[in-house]
RNA sequence: GGAGGGGUGGGUGAGCGGCUAAUACCAACAGACUGUAAAUCUGUCGCCUGAAAUGGCUUCGCAGGUUCGAAUCCUGCCCCCUCCA
């Protein structure tokens, strides 16, 4: 492997590794490690902010690795401590193992299914005993505990802990010693977790596990972490026109870091970007086409990115009806001339474009809902069959009218 | 065991007998502007009826009650949180 590759694997996208050093030792003493990424199947979603981490192990497997993913039926029955998130409804064994699998699906998009090895925290969790639990959390103290941020923020504005949540960085780090792990994967938010199961082992007797934590993507918002829950994501499951829309709509100033994270377009090129970007030498529109072609080819396909990108140019940029639509097919009153008259709230309610009547009479009044380019100001219309109805920017309808 | 605080529309959070379908902010949606995005300005933002003024229905943890009238008062219940021990 040449230092260039390597470098590139340890640099891109890359928070921090911990310990670096110790990192680079095993790679150049040719060690095949085990790689250990977790996750957490009460929610089966990925969305590009997983995808980050996903390629980061794509990468090594290509080295040679070995990756252990865990499905983290316990932990997740417990819910990642994460600021103020809410009790989460238990899920049946039978919800958990259907979010797995579909999780999986998704995450073998990215990851070599050859060179993973599947395991469930049932395995050893489900015979844990309460003697067991204790053994576990005598070795640490709850001072260690507050010592993350989230807990000591919350401790001390006086918000509520619960108990399994500080039990949650124990159990995570307990799978590090069950399968032995070289390197941890995870977003810099998973760093005190992380370190924990590095800490373990070492009381165990373990070789202790290296950290691998990448930068955090920020959501289509610009504001937030990615999160299904924030509604700021780009799932790998979107279609390709959604996904390349969804790409398009990120605020400039995340473009570099997506192309970071998410593209392997090569360093040298990225430089050249920023450069133009900060000489505005260039459209950030023109960067973000590239990036949203890279996306989508990389979920779908070469073609499925050109077929989006010109979709994209002729729905938002030019404003045109796309060529395909949802349709509705109703009964019309006939009027002379080929030309019938319809209420359209029927059509619009049933098809999912507005949600209540209410809605569709304040569109109508703020000009919303056009035909031929023409804007309506009434319910009824006079329309020939075919005709496209458009509500908003982005919501089409096309009508056909079944003859009696 | 004791003391106290709280449960309001997608979220945060005011209101604390009629002027309240319920302030404000955020999100969302629409219009204008525009280079994708952002920013900005304007408007909308429970459901139904009506062209509209209007009208009807449902909503402030749950169940009852007081009242001409309750998110607001009373009773019971459920749930959550903090502090002291």
């Amino acid at each position: 492997m040449s230092d260039k590759r390597l470098e590139f694997i340890l640099k891109r996208g890359v928070a921090e590794i911990i310990v670096e050093e110790e990192l680079r030792r095993q790679l150049e003493a040719g060690k095949k490690l085990r790689l250990k990424m977790g996750f957490d199947p009460s929610r089966p979603d990925i969305h590009m902010g997983h995808v980050v981490g996903m390629r980061k192990l794509r990468q090594f497997q290509e080295l040679g690795h070995q990756v252990v993913l865990i499905v983290g039926d316990w932990t997740a029955q417990i819910g990642d401590p994460s600021g103020m998130s809410q009790t989460r409804p238990m899920l049946s064994a039978e919800e958990v193992r259907a979010n797995a699998d579909t999780y999986m699906q998704q995450f073998f998009k990215v990851v070599d299914k050859e060179k993973t090895e599947v395991r469930w925290q049932s395995e050893w969790f489900g015979k844990f005993s309460l003697a067991d639990v204790i053994r576990l959390t005598s070795k640490f103290t709850v001072a260690q505990l507050l010592a993350r941020e989230d807990f000591s923020n919350r401790y001390s504005a006086g918000r509520p802990i619960a108990i399994t949540e500080l039990l949650y960085p124990l159990l995570q780090a307990y799978d590090s010693v069950v399968i032995q792990a070289d390197v941890e994967f995870g977003g810099i938010d998973q760093k005190f977790n992380c370190l924990m199961g590095r800490e373990l082992q070492q009381m165990i007797g373990q070789p202790r596990q290296q950290v691998f934590l990448m930068h955090l993507l920020v959501g289509t918002d610009g504001q937030q972490k990615m999160s299904k829950s924030l509604g700021n994501y780009i799932a790998v499951e979107d279609l390709p026109p959604e996904m390349y829309g969804k790409v398009m709509s990120i605020p400039d100033s995340l473009l570099m870091d997506y192309f970071e994270l998410l593209t392997d377009v090569p360093e040298k090129e990225l430089a050249e970007f920023r450069q133009q970007l900060a000489a505005q030498a260039v459209n950030p529109m023109t960067l973000k086409k590239r990036l949203a072609r890279e996306i989508v080819t990389q979920f779908h396909s070469v073609e499925a990115a050109r077929d989006a990108e010109s979709h994209f140019e002729k729905v938002v940029q030019n404003k045109e009806a796309p060529e395909k639509m949802e349709q509705y097919t109703g009964i019309a009153f006939v009027l002379a001339g080929g030309v019938y008259r319809l209420d359209i709230t029927k059509a619009l309610l049933e098809k999912g474009l507005v949600k209540s009547r209410g809605e569709v009479k304040r569109l109508i009044s703020q000009g919303a809902i056009e035909i031929n380019g023409e804007k309506i100001n009434n319910t009824t219309v006079d329309i020939p069959d075919g005709t496209i109805i458009q509500v908003g920017k982005r919501r089409f309808l096309k009508i056909s009218i079944k003859k009696a």
